[in-house]
DNA sequence: ATGGATGCAAACCATTTGCAGTGTA
DNA sequence: TACACTGCAAATGGTTTGCATCCAT
């Protein structure tokens, strides 16, 4: 299930990357890219962190964080669920979607009949029991789009994008 | 889009589900639900408390958190993502769907054509740009249906479930 | 009346930030 | 060599918990 060394090739894109974005590139970052790109586990920054500190004893939690801030404006990373300060709640229990933006957090509901028809492979039922499937819709909402005038989060810069072209 | 008053109707779903469950109803828990049933809105536990705290002005913090957890234990509530203790990454940028587990907040990717063939509704093009689309499927992961031997979290009890039979 | 629910304040834990030393380019 | 990156430690902010009081049942 890994013809060619995806992994390897993996850790060769972001080195490219890395250098092509013009940050360096350091042992604490590649362990901590490779561990996540490695595992199947999809890791907080402390599980990450213990991982990583077993290859690099000397890494300490902030360059993990800062190091997953990064990978996440290169676009490497991905964090799983909305960008929050904190769990995120619904009372919706009708049959729904989400669409989810990537740079304010903004969630929305929205409907389809023909999304919930969708048929999750059986496959997926060894990994445990469905209670729940629904599509996650990620993008930049209309309001981030509009010239970020008033972005939900103003102050703290979720590093996702922005960069480079200083 | 409301035919019925279909915020009523689930304010007394809610009132049942209490009485059923021998909760207590409270002034506070009725407007911690009234809010979250009604607004667009995904709100953080934050967010909750600024809005419920105009209709009832002693209302703690305290109370919206342990509400919302007394909330998600009925299923009347849904926290959006993994149940997690930090936000969680993954490097895999290739087109692939998410197994998230509702008790340890395990998350495990799989494929499908069929799935990553799904067309998003136009509508949703309304609300911002989509980067991306995948499915979520929840529910209990093998090893915490197992009878509940090594759950990821043995300690903290996420009032997901247990209660009542006691 | 009476036990569960609330509010307060302190405790906890994840994440961020300032600064001086370190290592990559 | 220079400047970005790291590690440390302290600060910040979300979430939990112990306890005395209060209120829905």
């Amino acid at each position: 299930v890994d013809p060619t060394g995806r992994k390897d090739r993996t850790l060769e894109r972001f080195k490219a990357a890395a250098q092509e974005a013009g940050v360096k590139m350091t042992h604490q970052r590649l362990e901590i890219f490779r561990e996540l790109a490695t595992t199947e586990e999809h890791p907080d920054a402390e599980t990450l962190y213990r991982a990583v500190v077993r290859r690099v004893p000397t890494v300490s939690r902030d360059t993990v964080y800062r190091t997953l801030a990064m990978l996440g404006g290169l676009g490497l990373v991905t964090p799983l669920g909305p960008q929050r300060e904190g769990v995120r709640f619904e009372a919706n229990q009708e049959p729904h979607h989400h669409y989810v933006c990537v740079e304010c957090g903004l969630v929305r509901d929205f409907e389809s009949e023909e999304l919930s028809r969708l048929r999750v492979p059986t496959a997926v039922t060894r990994l445990g029991t469905i209670e729940d499937a629904h599509v996650e819709v990620r993008g930049l909402c209309a309001r981030c789009q509009r010239g970020r005038e008033k972005p939900r989060s103003p102050s703290k810069s979720r590093g996702t994008s922005e960069r480079s072209t200083s």
